[in-house]
DNA sequence: CTGGATCCTAAGAGATACTG
DNA sequence: CAGTATCTCTTAGGATCCAG
């Protein structure tokens, strides 16, 4: 079994360095990444944003959350922020808003299906920075260290 | 083999769903996403502007590259911006930086093996755009003529 | 409670010119 | 060739006040 695994692994790393020659292949086709109409320039430059990947990941891990809610989770974010970014995630189709004719208001956010097939996608990336912050840090301080160097007397 | 197929489908995909709660506890725990010191956040805001992904896919795409022949393949971009953005990236240990004593000067780029890593993640996101581009674009047509609709007489 | 409307600024980014 | 140095300019984002 521990063969069994060692070759399943293999097998596993190997697909994933396919994988990334693939999945180039598959972004760079048929223009490179071209300003005019890319899909994948839209979508960052969308989500590249100060809020929205931090909104959906709140939005995830605790599913339905009121405006208030989101104010108090997503931690430094203002008001007004929190306003744009939700209708941009609502516009794209991320998130979905309901409101109750209720008195005090009450509205409430959702992930739609899209907005969890996004989340899956920006999970590997949060798990990924987490788990590599240590060699961020080391790298930076490296730099940081060397370009002192370069301004001694 | 289609059944054994059928099966493992089956398991990924509860793997799948499994591992986005799972994710979502690595990632909110110990802190939900405070800004003192968060990786996520830190990582997030360091390759959310405007060319370090879209950098690293041109590496990860084409390999060891010189300074001008990025500059010509990422589209759009100007030579500071291309410069800054390889020093983020370099001090950040995602590109090492190659100097040639030649004359006329040759500066190689390449991506480390921190760099492809994070590649890897950076790339289900770009093909997760491309694949999605479709029911984004629908979404915003929708939500458009919903606006419409309400700045009508 | 949920946000819309305004005003304001700090940072990101472009253009251009110059240098080892 | 591979940058650096300025100089603007645009815009994301913050603060505040007001309204349904």
């Amino acid at each position: 079994m521990s063969n069994s695994l060692r070759h399943m692994e293999g097998t596993i790393v190997d697909n994933q360095s396919e994988k990334i020659s693939h999945r180039l292949e598959k972004i760079f086709t048929p223009a490179p990444l071209q300003v005019p109409g890319c899909p994948v320039r839209d979508v960052l430059d969308r989500i590249g944003d100060k809020w929205s990947i931090l909104s959906v990941l709140h939005l995830g891990h605790s599913g339905k959350l009121r405006f208030n809610e989101l104010l108090h989770r997503i931690d430094g974010i203002s008001q007004r922020m929190l306003t744009v970014t939700l209708r941009g995630l609502e516009r794209d189709g991320f998130v979905s808003r309901r409101i109750y004719a209720e008195v005090p208001p009450r509205v409430e956010y959702e992930l739609t299906a899209l907005g969890v097939s996004l989340l899956d996608q920006v999970l590997g990336l949060a798990v990924w920075a987490q788990d590599n912050m240590g060699d961020i840090i080391t790298s930076r301080a490296a730099h940081a260290n060397a370009a002192g160097f370069q301004n001694l007397p």
